[in-house]
DNA sequence: ACAATGAAAGCAACCGGTTTCTATTAAAAC
DNA sequence: GTTTTAATAGAAACCGGTTGCTTTCATTGT
């Protein structure tokens, strides 16, 4: 036996049997077409375990063409910003592969990669689950080794799957509940682009279908020239004093729970002098911010669905059909909206 | 070519070169030994772009002993809580290998796991940081396969390393506080052990030094009969309307972030009528309320030094001393403590 | 007594790469 | 014109497993 770690072969010396047996008996492919006597199987376990054999699992993986693992790439852009829609898709996506994949495992790739390189692991995956987006490489590698796999919030690759909130109606959904409470002087917030997954659609979505509604009543839409993240104060007071604004949409919840902050230090009654509303996992804004009124982006639902679909693309890889699911977002109506004051 | 994608050896077919030369002039192995004619180079690398060849890295691993993965054991327990703690650590510590260590990768596993079941992947791995704790099988795995590691906010293995925080400071820190602004009745609040990774040493380490900061001052402590999260109005209720609580410390920020709440629902004013404390990490409380005083866990900087610590090991596995890494824990003074009411 | 059957275990190919060692040819040196 | 050296490239071993096929020997059937 060499120094370093024991493999198969020196369990096979130190029993006197070999490779084969041993492999066959660690992995009880007994009994069709292989048996061994109950001394030898005996003798040969009491060797690994005395020897602490542990198979290698790279030599392993290679055989068998499969590692039993399921990646989520992009954890790096999606999961560094806190208690975000990402962490309870990634959360639902294990619990999904956990009860329903018996010996599959979820692993997160956290690093940052450059623009031009793979994001694939060291290791052939049997399925993975890509957070907003990957980088080219990524997704060239992906369809060329042909690996199941299924976009979460972000856009499809050629001929793959995805799951998405719809935005838009979501978006409309928001408005035509500030409408409905009477509001007309509405304004709308996003954070800077360094804040955000870059060029995301939601970034777009929400904006453009903001504006439209606004248009769409003849009215004008409402702007802060300052970032909603780096002076809360700065914009609310623009937006609120000077622009009169008696409801802001805000793109996320950080930028909500910043308003919501700052409106208490100057003294802005919400919601009685200002709505706030936010697109918002249900589940972060629970625990965060128990009272927000918000959009949920039900990313409880997009991880599971993310996942079940992965999960049939992997045992089918055939028949299944490219699809879009588009998920429906829903108004959460808590304290921070209600009618616009009367002066 | 065989169906499926392309190997080595088909590209080499293809180019009508050996194997091993594809090999090098992939690899750019070019120059010590070995060389090839300028021709030849770009027709393998034309004929490799043409198949669209990538290497198996399972195989690659195999035979490089390496996969230059860095992997986060214990991502289920840890990261299944909102905007606690782990999320920072493990941002930290992808940050600091992202910048350190060219070529390295983070990932974390995810995955739930029996207790009698080993964790690791099925790769080979270069290092390994287990948050808080792993499974027994698991690190018998780590300390057989002599991978370097470094455990978080948790118990070192046997001659490992390990960065935790100072609980027992933190919590007479936090005690000093209340008790220099003149308070003596404290309540001590922690959730139900189903909300917390069942026996970290923070349970008992901050309860039992609440306890004895108590005992010393010859106070007696006050608990509620409620869980916190669970019911926290009811608790509240009876510890500072029956019992008169002035203060009160809690263990976690969700705790603490309820008992806000709470107070707000009953109209007890904080600070003013009750004073609120909790552990807390830096990042999180800033993000999601930032207002609350707390004990920094540092998180911060248990990420980035546990970080540290793996990448010296790997760097130099031999000279290295096992070592416990205590970090101080450090008191932020914010809006929600002060000196008790006077009737 | 001899062929057929089945139990028990080993041989060797294979997975897809890397690397050492060797072989061939052409250019340079003497 | 022969020997040395450098350039170029391939053969084969190896990493640590899995598995199809073969071999050996004891038993059963006729």
């Amino acid at each position: 036996m060499k120094i370093g770690v024991p493999s198969l072969n020196d369990v096979a010396e130190k029993a006197g049997v070999s490779k084969s047996t041993v492999s066959r008996i660690l992995n009880n492919r007994l009994g069709n077409g292989f048996s061994v006597k109950e001394e030898v199987r005996l003798r040969v376990l009491d060797v690994a375990r005395k020897l602490n054999y542990r198979p290698n699992l790279i030599a392993k993986s290679l055989t068998m063409r499969s590692t039993k693992m399921i990646h989520i790439i992009g954890g790096n852009h999606a999961l560094s910003e806190l208690g975000n829609i990402y962490q309870t898709i990634v959360n639902h996506i294990t619990k999904v592969i956990d009860a329903q994949a018996e010996g599959y495992d979820v692993t997160v790739d956290m690093s940052s990669h450059r623009p031009d390189e793979s994001e694939m692991p060291a290791w052939k995956i049997d399925g993975a689950i890509i957070l907003a987006k990957c980088t080219q490489v990524t997704m060239e590698d992906i369809l060329q080794m042909g690996i199941p796999h299924v976009v979460v919030n972000g856009p499809a690759s050629r001929g793959g799957m995805s799951v998405v909130p719809d935005d838009v109606q979501g978006t409309k959904l928001a408005m035509d509940h500030l409408f409905g409470l009477g509001h007309t002087r509405i304004a709308y917030s996003s954070p800077l682009m360094k804040y955000m997954v870059a060029g995301h659609s939601s970034i777009t979505d929400r904006l453009n279908t903001y504006e439209e509604a606004m248009q769409e009543k003849g009215l004008d839409p409402i702007f802060g020239s300052f970032d909603v993240l780096d002076s809360t104060e700065d914009f609310l007071k623009e937006v609120v004093f000077e622009k009169d604004a008696t409801a802001i949409l805000a793109y996320g919840h950080m930028g909500a729970l910043n308003l919501l902050q700052a409106a208490h230090t100057l003294e802005i009654a919400v919601p009685e002098r200002l709505s706030i509303l936010c697109f918002c996992d249900q589940y972060a804004n629970q625990i965060m911010s128990p009272g927000l009124s918000f959009i949920d982006l039900c990313s409880t639902r997009m991880g599971t669905l993310a996942a079940e679909l992965l999960l049939k693309q992997m045992q089918d890889p055939t028949t299944l059909q490219p699809q879009r699911v588009v998920l429906e977002e829903n108004l959460a109506v808590r304290s921070t909206t209600a009618p616009p004051y009367r002066d």
